[in-house]
DNA sequence: AGCTCCAAGTTCGGTGAACGAACCAACTGT
DNA sequence: ACAGTTGGTTCGTTCACCGAACTTGGAGCT
């Protein structure tokens, strides 16, 4: 992102964090990474993002340390899924916004019960790790029609390669 | 921040939330406003961001509903306040970062005690409020000078205005 | 080996957003 | 009445984003 080229202007940590995720795209490429998009072409398809730009924002988060590089795939790091509440909490106060359904839902893999808005499950009380979340098609779905888009309307674990 | 002028495409909540907070500076403005900032000339004195891109962040923001203007107060609304949670765990991910100390710290105003990673007083186990928080100054304390900085080094509640 | 195909980029010109400086209007204190 | 502060708007330059075209690199086939 650049705020004024460095900053040492903006000594503060969410302005380090907005340095590396704040940029366009770069948050929705991070949740792709999420759902288990893992390949290039995976994220343009399902994100409509220009190459020149993806390629970019993938050096930069490889760069950034919150994906790796496998060969030609983008994996999440442990400090990438850390990014979760984050992405998570973001995408729930996106729900408000409108009145407008929620595209996904999120359950505890072990419990099946419904992740509420501040990333823990009711049942047992604890921050559910990204590992442990099952993601399934919400009421107001999709209207893409991509295959990538298709194959994440299936449920499936979190960060599992949308590839088999 | 228009993906692609309109977000059709992009059918998830996450997308409309960056619609409203993800273009460059909004977080940090809506940052201050948790700190107390409520004044155009305070904003630019802390953030040095050119004035026509604040004025059309602070526009877009009281648009969006979450802050209001109160005469020449940028306000936050309780659906600003709702972003909370997101301006924390993203900002407590961006101290890890270059190994960096934090600038500032966050206590549950009740108990005295620092408010965890997820936004929980260990104590109390609670999800806590920002009207319930103390910020004071980190480790890591900033470097900037202006008026506006040295008054948030002092100890205070969070969304308690800057200015008496 | 050589050839083809496709994923994964890079390069390049055009367009829109961000930047900084200058300007403007309204209110305040003297 | 005037000067200073606050809260903007306007404008030319610079920079990032965009889409299309082009290049590279590896896998599979013959």
């Amino acid at each position: 992102m650049a705020l004024g080229k460095d900053y040492t202007s903006q000594d503060c940590s969410l302005a380090r964090a907005l340095e590396v995720v704040g940029e366009r795209w770069t948050l929705l490429i991070v949740r792709d990474a999420f759902y288990g998009v893992r390949r290039f072409s995976d994220f343009r398809a399902h994100l409509d993002v220009p190459k020149a730009v993806l390629s970019d924002r993938l050096q930069k988060l490889v760069d950034a340390g919150v994906l790796d590089k496998e060969g030609h795939e983008y994996v999440m790091t442990p400090m990438g899924a850390d990014l979760w509440p984050v992405v998570h909490t973001l995408g729930r106060w996106g729900e408000r916004l409108h009145g407008s359904l929620p595209y996904r839902l999120f359950f505890h893999t072990s419990c099946g019960t419904r992740i509420e808005a501040d990333g823990r499950c009711p049942a047992c009380g604890e921050l559910v790790a990204p590992r442990d979340i099952e993601l399934r098609p919400g009421a107001g779905s999709e209207r893409r029609d991509d295959p990538v888009s298709k194959r994440l309307r299936e449920p499936h674990r979190m960060l599992e390669p949308l590839r088999p």
